[in-house]
DNA sequence: ACGATGACTCTTC
DNA sequence: GGAAGAGCCATCG
């Protein structure tokens, strides 16, 4: 890939997002400058797994709120999330627009 | 180089 | 709110 340095900034957002929240693809490529970019998001998503320290991927869902990705990992995603607080029905985020994340809005740097 | 694919999103029905 | 079609861009055979 010769987008480490996007990768690396949604890694950055995506670790910004606060414990009982969740963003979508779509907000975090936004937010980067590329709203066209969700796919390659959810790419980076999938390679999040070798990142150090690991990004809490399970918080990022798509524009519905539906928990994208395989049945068996939604599963695992759901009940984190669950445990955050987030109210979660049938590997769906339920409430969306109270526990949404939008980091354009509400990011911070220390 | 080309066609198919995908952890997406938008508009329209 | 769910389904279908189109647009989007990087990766893969």
């Amino acid at each position: 890939m010769d987008d480490p340095d996007f990768f690396n900034h949604i890694y950055e957002v995506t670790r910004q997002i606060p414990a009982g929240r969740v963003t979508s693809y779509g907000a975090i490529a936004k937010f980067l400058g590329s709203p066209n970019y969700s796919r390659m998001v959810g790419r980076a998503m999938g390679e999040c797994g070798k990142a150090k320290p690991p990004v809490p991927y399970y918080r990022v869902v798509n524009s519905t709120g539906h928990l994208t990705g395989d049945p068996s990992g939604a599963h695992r995603r759901r009940e984190l999330l669950e445990g955050e607080g987030v109210d979660v029905k049938d590997d769906k985020v339920q409430n969306f627009k109270k526990v949404f994340w939008d980091p354009s809005k509400e990011i911070n740097y220390e």
